[in-house]
DNA sequence: ATGCCATACGTTATATCATAACACAATCCA
DNA sequence: TGGATTGTGTTATGATATAACGTATGGCAT
């Protein structure tokens, strides 16, 4: 919890508005619903996601250009490694990890001699409810 | 073979463009490059790229919004699942597969009755020579 | 052959997502 | 106390993607 005492003001707004969320929100979308609190500029939003990524406080979907709040805050530094199922139906986002698909691909890696630094696993489809 | 016959002159151009590229390119950067070849609005490349993407010629990059030529055509009925190794150094793009990682996913979908329709998996990073 | 359907094409306009560049303010700490 | 770092506010611009419209083509059933 140490990490959500030393956001900005900018960053809280922001990440707030997405822990509220029930789904993932683009940048523009935050803007929207965060101009009663003053933010008038994409920059703002942008520059507050870019810190709150920094933190694993909030990840981006790299197929939706949208972001969620992390679902499990303060386990990345185990997991290394984050998932998301994502419904096209409902947008439901799933958080998830998998220390074999981690490792195995961890292994792909240091055969090739390839140095990684940031992965994103997305897998889009229907969720229970939708399917 | 037998996709690359059945393409329009729209979609061969840029599935020719894109195989005869170095590394991924964006809808924009192949627009540019076939201008001469007569096209000239963005929606004629993506026109294309969508046709090319369904036949698995072409996969989309979603981490840099940019597209390359299927490194293993054909393969992909077999595989299903295809992830990529990118340099953010050099641009390098390398396509792979993993059977242990795609058994874990589906796993993983088939406990919580996911249904998915595609995956993205990509690792950024640095490749051997740029490490 | 005619009518119908599915697919591709061409074009203009517009929507959506993201960053450059600059000036200023707050904070940390040598 | 003064330099470095980080965050902020603002304007303008760049980059990516799709909507909406009309036309053309080819397959194929009547
Ligand atoms: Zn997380
Ligand atoms: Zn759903
Ligand atoms: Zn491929
Ligand atoms: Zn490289």
């Amino acid at each position: 919890m140490a990490q959500e005492q030393n956001l900005t003001k900018n960053q809280s707004l922001v990440f707030e508005k997405l822990s509220a969320a029930d789904g993932p929100m683009s940048a523009y979308d935050l803007l929207d619903e965060l101009r009663e609190q003053g933010l008038k500029a994409p920059l703002q939003i942008y520059r507050a996601l870019e810190k709150l990524q920094e933190v694993d406080l909030v990840h981006r979907l790299e197929s939706m250009n949208s972001f969620v709040a992390c679902a499990q805050p303060h386990c990345h530094a185990k997991t290394g490694l984050v998932a998301f199922a994502i419904c096209e139906k409902c947008g439901t986002v799933s958080e998830f990890s998998d220390d074999v698909v981690q490792s195995r691909l961890a292994d792909w890696a240091t055969e090739r001699n390839f140095t990684p630094t940031k992965t994103s696993l997305e897998i889009r489809g229907l969720c229970q409810g939708c399917g």
